[in-house]
DNA sequence: CGTTCTTTTGAAACTAGTCAAGGCCGGTGG
DNA sequence: CCACCGGCCTTGACTAGTTTCAAAAGAACG
């Protein structure tokens, strides 16, 4: 359950971290960087918000999510991190200032470490990492501008919908959706967490959606029947 | 009311762009980089989502937004611009991707253009300028996660909160508020399509705001009189 | 001044939240 | 092998926050 990574030459996912190209011309670089592979369990906090990480992740397996946790203990997440996701990115631009965030482990997770500073030069090794590098903070923040127009302007189902299709494109672009089937570990208060609902609501409206033949969600693992409807009703509601 | 930028030499702002340090250090050089400057009037769109700017811009006066928008003509502002802020930073990332939004004045605006290749080679200049680009970019990733906070975990009245406070410092910390009063232009259908809301909700929680004494609005400024009861709201509801 | 845009207000409808209980399932220990 | 336990999912009844719809009252504008 908890394998740890291989070595880079052996990776499947790399090629999707922020060191991307650099990855793919010689897998070996990128090995000789890596400080150590960690794993975490289930649920673990993986970083905590306020700490200055003097290191950058990419996720080899499992999922893992950034969250904001309240005083009052209600609990935002931001961003669901998959398999082959780059961590804390944004340590590479700005030296280690507090994280406005945390990081926890959704699934059982194992990571490959990286040293800030050692990355920071691979990336602006050549003029393609570093476009690969600035491409990937760019997509953070539309996914957030997307995130933010969801949750303010979207009703509980068309969130759902949004939020499952995202995911289901993610992973199919990593290759890790296997005829139309694909992981799907999200508990349901994480994704009540994610979406801005109550677990009670998230509950309702997935069994609307399951009852509605759109969706076959089963043992961790999620399958979308009617693409047409679920993509009708996330532009819709 | 559609005063035109003055020369660098004599704005009081520009510190706060991207080009900060680069502007502090000597305003001729960025006042030689500036292509034009242009003025919107209220309401008017400035750029156009899906667009690829070649150019990004310094808010000299006036506000902005960004947003995007539902083919359904639902709204959601994605932030706020305050004078001083600069447009399209992320333009200066990767070359000329069609932005996922679009931005239109909410006040009168006038605006200074820059070329995004000139721009981009001032913040490359010195590793002062890149870090406070660099740290633009993590301010405005770390405002959208409490962005998405707000508005998944909070209700009516913390988001608003939130929102008059947020603005607030940042007006203060340009110097822009006078006596504890400062320009607060915003229709209360902006605030709305800002927080998640309808405007019917925005006015009722606005006049009840305003009735218990925390807040004084009037004639497009805004003054906060009770600020800790402000922000025991902002953090508890 | 009439026109138009924005703010206010009310009543009714609804979406989502709360609280509480029961069910299912896998894991553990006797 | 079975009973018990804890974690998560499901459901129901009730409540609350927000939306909808509609209309009136003010402000702003030409």
């Amino acid at each position: 359950m908890l394998e740890a990574p291989p070595k880079c030459s052996r990776c499947k996912i790399g090629s999707f971290a922020v060191y991307g190209p650099a990855f793919t011309d010689s897998p070996q670089t990128i090995c000789k960087q890596r400080i150590e592979t960690t794993t975490y369990r289930a649920r673990q906090i993986i970083l905590r918000s306020g700490e200055r990480p003097s290191r950058v992740f990419t996720l080899y397996s499992g999922w893992a999510c950034r969250f904001m946790q309240f005083p009052d203990g209600r609990r935002q997440i931001l961003s669901f991190l998959l398999p082959g996701d780059s961590i804390v990115v944004e340590g590479l631009c700005a030296e280690a200032s507090p994280l406005p965030f945390a990081v926890r482990a959704i699934t059982n997770v194992s990571l490959c470490a990286f040293q800030i500073s050692a990355m920071r030069r691979v990336v602006l090794a050549t003029d393609r990492n570093l476009d690969t590098f600035t491409r990937t903070v760019l997509a953070q923040m539309t996914s957030m501008d997307r995130r933010l127009a969801d949750v303010g302007r979207r009703r509980a189902i068309g969130r759902l919908a949004q939020l499952i299709l995202d995911i289901e494109a993610r992973l199919d672009q990593r290759g890790l959706v296997h005829e139309g089937e694909f992981d799907f570990p999200l508990r349901q208060d994480d994704i009540a967490d994610a979406l801005g609902l109550t677990v009670a609501h998230v509950n309702r409206t997935l069994v609307g959606l399951r009852k509605a033949g759109l969706i076959a969600p089963g043992r961790g693992k999620l399958r979308v029947l009617d693409r047409t409807r679920l993509q009708q009703i996330a532009v819709d509601e």
